[in-house]
DNA sequence: GGATTTTACTTGACTAGTCAACTATCGGCA
DNA sequence: TGCCGATAGTTGACTAGTCAAGTAAAATCC
């Protein structure tokens, strides 16, 4: 989280011209992931202490509610692996945001919560991102958000 | 880079209904980015026993010539920052793939080169990717591409 | 021409993603 | 009942991104 965000921009100019319009379109679909991942990011970590992914694991938690979830179930959830997710809820337990323990039941699962202070922490932050999420397509109006979920959601799922 | 492309298609499924559409958009935005990024680094890494980003290096050094570019100056063209790109060049040193030297002008500037040993990678996988860069878009049809790259790029560069 | 500021990195410490290998436990089944 | 394969999670080692702080060589200023 630096002052990377205006590079993103300085990146187009910077290129050569495309090879063609779809490769052109690639670099385009990269770069506003970029920007909009890396400005969500500066938010939740400048106001809440937790890193980006650690907001979404515990986003997660708090909508699983008391019973909490075991751990794999949350990698489910999440666009990465589960030897990452082990030591991230560990850095969450650390700062007691979430707590663990392992199921009766199964005594391999291990079940994590979040606590109170987790809850508090995401209801801090809850207003302002609610509000980001809005402002990021805001310049686009209704059918253009339309027409922008149909051709990413079509280019997602063609990949092989 | 594991077997998760699948699970990106699932993390829609599992999610709840959305606040609005600008939020529906925004995931359909990261999700789209995020498959394509991944096909990416698999197939570079697979095939190039190099990671994504330093086969991005590595373009970029192609491009600058033999009198290669100083350390900074690579860093500008990529989403990255400083200390990040040092030690990565520090990598590909070590992989033979490029070379450093001081320049005699400026001697705080490092320039680097990419070696005949990195040329000869990258041509290796020159084909293949350009392939893919075209399949990734493959879906869309030339007005839908130009209609996608505007909306992208509209985004992008709303964001304050 | 010497002090100060700026520039171009470099290093350290931490978070995170990824693969391979490992442990503990569970469920079946002979 | 005792073994066997599958499941849940953990650990180690490596690549990478990021911030803060440091170093060395210009460039600038007085």
């Amino acid at each position: 989280m630096d002052a990377k965000a205006p590079t993103v921009a300085e990146a187009i100019r910077q290129t050569k011209p495309f090879a063609s319009k779809r490769q052109e379109g690639l670099l385009a679909l990269v770069l506003a992931a970029e920007t909009v991942r890396w400005r969500f990011a500066q938010l939740v970590e400048s106001r809440g202490e937790v890193t980006a992914q650690q907001y979404n694991v515990l986003r997660i938690l708090r909508g699983a509610g008391a019973e909490g979830l075991p751990t794999l179930s949350i990698v489910e959830r999440m666009i990465e692996n589960a030897p990452g997710i082990t030591r991230l809820i560990a850095r969450l337990e650390a700062k007691g945001l979430v707590g663990r323990n392992r199921s009766a039941g199964d005594r391999r699962q291990v079940f994590c919560r979040i606590t109170p202070r987790g809850l508090a922490k995401l209801k801090a932050l809850d207003a302002v991102l609610n509000q980001i999420d809005e402002d990021a397509l805001g310049c686009l109006n209704e059918n253009e958000v339309a027409t922008f979920i149909r051709l990413l959601n079509k280019v997602r799922i063609h990949q092989p």
